[in-house]
DNA sequence: AATGAATGAGAGTTCATTCAT
DNA sequence: AATGAATGAACTCTCATTCAT
């Protein structure tokens, strides 16, 4: 009869916040931000209309969440340290984590996919995943830089290319893509 | 003040057609297929809503036909002979022709990227986007295996993932991605 | 520690249900009924949701009370007795009256005004507040045929329009509006 | 089969926004602001929910528009000049002109007080509408300067009041409300 | 061939109210 | 007595599409 504890209040909230979030970013990456409606999300996700709004001020409020927490989580695995210089083993390492991290948040890659195609459409978002990478840009401009190459900037951004590129096919086609002999391929390439 | 003939008539609506498909073409690709409305579309042609739909079924049968007339354009450069093989000096016309193209075809480019990261979107088209693509990839695995590589499907998947990633970059960022410098590091790569 | 009595529990009850009442006036007062949610109340009052509808039945329930509330406080004031007719002395007292009334209760006037320019928004409101009035104009015909009006009726109509032009206008701006001279010119009219 | 000349598209916009002016002054005039709702107006009006939007951006341009044009439609029938200053007779002619106008928008006059009384709601029409008043207030006072009053913006303000009292109970009680025998106590009033 | 007024389904959002605790 | 998560109906607004002219 007596209410719930503050502690109690706080676990179902939790509980419930994280179910929007995985609803809404399985969505938002398989069906695309506007072809998922609030609707889709809620009856995916069992619970009314009225409380995602309990929770997200708004839709874009919600990718946007699921933006950051993406990135935040990503770049806990990574931790780049632009300021010392990798040595080989590292950047080989660097690769493989990589790879790890593709495969572990395929629905994430695509959402970040969907959003950094139509920059119009959350310019908020994609200035902030932009910054985001700058460290890893920055990190890989001086590994090259280290290795002697005479232009590290357009290294650095052909790399990142080609990882984007990498990761894009993978997401689309994740069961046939060649993931294993790719992620080989590249090593082979960096590393000798 | 004679009557137009025929041919005229024709020609008018080929006009019409052609404005309507270029209008669409920069919109979507600009702002995004969701985020462009139809008023959008016919207010910056200039013409009235209903003439739309004189020339085209519906929206999802615009973009259809922007992606289909795009890729054909595209195929036009190429008119890969999945027969024969290619020699080095072919693949290296081969990749200069997809810079060229490129920087030709910004906005078709913009508009792909936005169809094929949000495949449920519209499944049609992103299906028939692959397909036209599957004898480039033929040539490119043929040409691997005419190297002598191990794996050359795989090989062709990862050459095109990367042109794929570099693509993406020069359209989300034209003015600062290295451009030449990454054609020439491509060219380096496999023509040796 | 130990239990409270039931007159404490009465007691916290009349301290709640005043809080609410105090706050939802306030709030009905300045931004408006229907801008005003129950949550913008909870919220000031520092009180749950839930609570405010252990105290009252409805929202409209809540600004039935408040309008019945802030009648019953106003005729406590005046206990006008209809059948003995007012001297000249007792209406400028009336009248004095009503100015002190209206300056000590500012927000009850401006609920008022809300309640009563939109008739068919709360009509049980509405004609409740409409019904306490009549005593007074009674009161105030009774007077002007005691004067020798010709139109005792529609005499008290008139001082009764004047008096809430004058109040509208007060509780629209407080600070400006001249109430200590219209009060003055209001008892040379009447009073002589 | 050839489209419409824009001189018939313009008689039927003119027709049809005229036709959403009328309906919604009728349902905010009578039944309040926020709770009339787009859709009770399109109901009454016959049209569909969508077209409103096609003649008017939102619901306050909505609101918005008919306030301006009330008080258009209003100032043209007192053009007062608040430089030259006012006979006795016109101000007879002043006071019988907004009992006529009065009488003539009393659906425009149940508007207004909805508005003025909830300032927060809709601060800009309310700014917007006090501005207007202000010649006629200058008006006012210039004339009781004139006539040797001590106060004489206080008078004007009094005077203000008084009428927009009589206003209020006009339109809340068109049927009983003893307008004529009112006019005339106000012409007595400042006439002699 | 061309116009734009009109439709209506469905979007995102709000909020009075309920209820398990 | 008290909490706040949860509901769902109703809101304002959008937009692809239709259609009379």
């Amino acid at each position: 009869m007596s209410p719930r504890t503050p502690e109690q209040f706080e676990e179902i909230r939790e509980a419930k916040r994280a179910l929007i979030l995985d609803t809404a970013l399985e969505l938002f990456a398989n069906e695309g931000f506007f072809k998922t409606s609030i609707s889709d999300i809620t009856k995916k996700a069992g619970i009314s209309k009225g409380l995602i709004y309990n929770y997200f001020e708004s839709k874009e409020a919600l990718i946007r969440t699921i933006a950051f927490n993406g990135i935040d989580n990503l770049l806990k695995n990574f931790d780049p340290n632009s300021d010392s210089i990798l040595t080989k083993e590292e950047l080989q390492y660097f690769i493989e984590q990589n790879f790890v991290i593709l495969q572990k948040n395929v629905y994430f890659w695509k959402l970040y996919f969907g959003i950094i195609v139509q920059p119009q459409v959350l310019t908020l978002v994609e200035k902030e995943l932009m910054r985001l990478f700058i460290p890893l840009y920055k990190m890989l401009e001086n590994y090259f830089k280290s290795q002697g190459k005479k232009n590290p900037a357009a290294e650095a951004r052909f790399f990142g290319a080609m990882i984007e590129g990498v990761y894009m096919n993978y997401v689309m086609d994740p069961k046939y893509f060649p993931i294993e002999d790719i992620k080989q391929k590249i090593i082979d390439l960096y590393i000798k």
